[in-house]
DNA sequence: GTCTATATACAGATAGAC
DNA sequence: GTCTATCTGTATATAGAC
């Protein structure tokens, strides 16, 4: 059923943001979801098609998101404000799926490396163009478009250490001022 | 010997980068300097013993090398291109040790978890002092330098997956730009 | 210090019954 | 679709000889 197999992603995409590809294997996955590993391997035949489904939907996900916050906000500081709002959904304890996913990229195949990096590039530009709505401030949107997803993800990733919001908050406090 | 333990040590400090605190085994690691696994057990006990101590060498380590630079370097902009140059130094290929450890931090001790928010924090610290000898920008250097630490860990990050210098470059420029 | 040998646990994956 | 049973490989870790 479509319902065991979503369940089965979920789980996975949680189990990933907090612990990484490595530290999601289809037995606890499979308990998690109260059935047997082999049952988890006759949707998702390799570990690498359920990492691949999973950012996938992941991704969609992401892009939709996005696509709503253009729809629901029509300034450039509400849009701002709305995409922080998703990364800080990540916290406590969790890290960007696609963050988490770069780091242990040398273990993914390119199919799901191809994925993040759509991630990436897709998600710079949408800041770019909700940039490019704002009065110029010294750096180019492109520029500075690159500079706030980095400091995106790498706020989350050090707030990860500790559980807290300190690095997200100051980036989100730098964002506002840039109008 | 203290040969075999530094070699040791280094070579689980470049996998930890490549591969993450997962991907390092004591078999492929004792394989590499060329022993047995249970001899690797003879310098580290626990595998998180090998851990603590990878991230104490390579954060102090780190730290002098920022003090180098201060000795080194008497202008801002100068400081702030040396230490662009540190973070260069990990790719292609690999990413920041605190960096990856902290996207794993889940799974890490206390003991080597603290000295993830030291290295975060002490870095942060350069930086805003750095900064501070900069003409007054907008940003206050705290917030500043905050965002500029988030963003080169999210810069070496992303740049991991394709092993370009795309994100970092921007980084750089927009650094350059503050002057 | 380094080895062989081994204990124990867990990983991903498959065969075949129901 | 889900199960039991099993294969094969690998992980961390330890005991004890040399």
């Amino acid at each position: 059923m479509a319902q065991t197999k979503n369940h089965l992603k979920s789980i996975a995409t949680r189990t990933i943001q907090e612990k990484g590809v490595n530290g999601l294997s289809f037995r606890d996955l499979a308990a998690e979801a109260n059935i047997k590993s082999s049952s988890v391997h006759y949707y998702f035949p390799q570990k690498a098609d359920l990492i691949y489904e999973v950012t996938k939907e992941y991704t969609d996900a992401f892009f939709q998101a996005l696509h709503k916050i253009d729809q629901l906000s029509k300034h450039s500081v509400e849009r701002l404000d709305a995409l922080l709002d998703l990364y800080k959904k990540n916290l406590p304890g969790r890290f960007c799926l696609c963050g988490m996913l770069a780091a242990e990229s040398n273990q993914l195949d390119n199919k799901t490396k191809d994925l993040l990096s759509r991630f990436f590039v897709k998600t710079q530009k949408w800041l770019r163009e909700v940039i490019e709505d704002l009065p110029s401030n010294g750096a180019t949107p492109a520029g500075l478009s690159s500079v706030l997803l980095s400091s995106l993800e790498g706020a989350l990733l050090m707030d990860g250490v500790k559980g807290k919001e300190k690095y997200l908050t100051e980036v989100q406090k730098f964002i506002r001022g840039l109008v």
